[in-house]
RNA sequence: GCGUCGGUGGCGGAGUGGUCAAUCGCACUAGACUGUAAAUCUGGCGCCUUCGGGCUUCGAAGGUUCGAAUCCUUCCCGGCGCACCA
């Protein structure tokens, strides 16, 4: 039980505030009510997200109480953390569309029949001015201004808008209505989540702890973002899943072990220190990771085809066995079919990629010389390293 | 309200009358090297093309000019400063 304690308040952790508060809480043995708070932006979830779920699915099989917020109504708001500029606010029919699909996504870590889930749209919504300003005079400007995110943006000159000090206030107010005991969120929300407490405070309810997790990088070692292409997401297909984890620097194997898998810390420790004295080679470590992560979100069978995959197309080179299949009729051009497969984008691509000698025959090697090319005959196309179709003919 | 600076390709950011489809970095992509690692190197990176070239882009709409991303007018959006805050 001990053990179970401090594996809670460690792995994957960022920080415990206060850590006396969560140990005590904890050692009680009573059921405590922890949440976690998410907008449901439209953004695709990705392995970074899938910290605080875990972790939330390991207080809630602990035999605490797990509440699961949407941000119903913040994410009409928008976060300004981690924001260089101001969001676009999404209409309410967004927000609902948004959850459905991140319910889907979230359902792939956290079975979300066992939680409670709330709103935030039910206590935000039927505020009035007065309690607004009330809540606002809970904090001051220079309180708003210490967040990094706002402070780099008035160095820049970058505009922000009055309501993105709400934000905190708002997402604060969630834990006081909620009257939780914790709250879990990954350390970029440490700022919004601390408002909570001063809140609880200020409004004489229970005092709750903070936990953050770990920010997870992305595949190249940077922060995990859409604009730098590095996420793997939870809705990623076994082989694309499989193949961006082999991709990814060797710097990350570690601590996507620690914070994405079930690996035991202590064999994660072990792994950790075979790597260093070269005893475990990275590629194997990197393909047992990615064997455990595939499992994960789709079980051992499709992890271990997306490895026969992967050793197959990247290591032996031949060709995959999930190859995309189009039929066409006699003499159709190539670039017509790949341009109606969505596997070139435009036809100036397509020229380029003769050009560059980087399509081919994928059984005999031969090389698609012209950008005029028809279908002869069967064919399985090779265009670059990964994208294969297997054209047959009518 | 006044003044001032700015709005450029997926992003950041050059360019300030012709040589601009627009330097460069990131992302992407093809190839070399590999472990689909990193680093590195070489190409590409608006669309269409009979490969000659053509077409549409630089907040929006007009205008000046042989010619505009670049100048002018109006409008929209933002930053900063001043004023307002009796």
């Amino acid at each position: 039980m001990k053990s179970d304690i401090d594996e809670l308040l460690t792995r994957g952790v960022a920080n415990v505030i206060p850590r006396d508060l969560a140990l005590n809480k904890l050692n009680s043995g009573d059921s405590l009510r922890i949440y976690f708070g998410i907008d449901p932006t439209g953004a695709k979830l990705h392995l970074g997200h899938s910290v605080p779920l875990r972790k939330l699915k390991a207080f809630s099989e602990a035999g605490h109480h797990v509440i699961f917020v949407v941000g119903s109504f913040t994410a009409m708001i928008g976060d300004p953390s981690g924001q260089d500029t101001l969001r676009e606010p999404l209409t309410k029919g967004q927000v609902e569309e948004n959850f459905k699909n991140y319910k889907e996504q979230a359902q792939k870590v956290l079975d979300l029949s066992k939680v409670e889930i709330r709103y935030n749209h039910e206590w935000l919504e039927p505020l009035r001015f007065p309690d607004i300003i009330n809540l606002a005079s809970k904090f001051t400007v220079q309180q708003m201004l210490q967040r990094d995110m706002f402070e780099r943006r008035m160095r820049e000159g970058k505009p922000i808008a009055l309501h993105e000090f709400l934000y905190p206030l708002m997402v604060g107010y969630d834990s006081v209505v909620l009257d939780v005991d914790g709250e879990m969120g990954g350390s970029d929300q440490e700022f919004n989540m601390l408002a909570g407490r001063d809140l609880q405070k200020s409004f004489g309810k229970r005092e709750k702890f903070v936990l953050t997790t770990k920010l997870i990088e992305g595949t190249d070692g940077r922060k995990m973002s859409k604009t730098y292409n590095n996420c793997i997401y939870l809705e990623d297909k076994p082989n694309d899943m499989y193949g961006k984890i082999m991709s990814m620097i060797d710097a990350q194997i570690i601590p996507y072990f620690e914070l994405c898998t079930n690996t035991p810390t202590l064999e994660i420790k072990e792994m950790s220190v075979k790597l260093e004295d070269g005893s475990l080679h990275p590629k194997e470590a990197k393909m047992q990771l990615a064997r455990e992560i595939v499992s994960l979100y789709h079980g051992e069978k499709s992890a271990k085809e997306a490895e026969e995959n992967f050793i197959k197309t990247f290591s032996n080179r031949e060709i995959p066995n999930d190859l995309m299949v189009t039929e066409v009729v006699l003499r159709s051009k190539l670039v017509d079919i790949l341009l109606e497969q969505k596997l070139v984008e435009s036809k100036s691509e397509w020229r380029r990629l003769v050009d560059e000698k980087a399509v081919s025959d994928a059984e005999t090697g031969e090389i698609v010389e012209s950008a005029d090319q028809i279908v002869e005959k069967n064919i399985i196309l090779k265009i670059g390293k990964r994208r294969f179709l297997k054209i047959e003919i009518l």
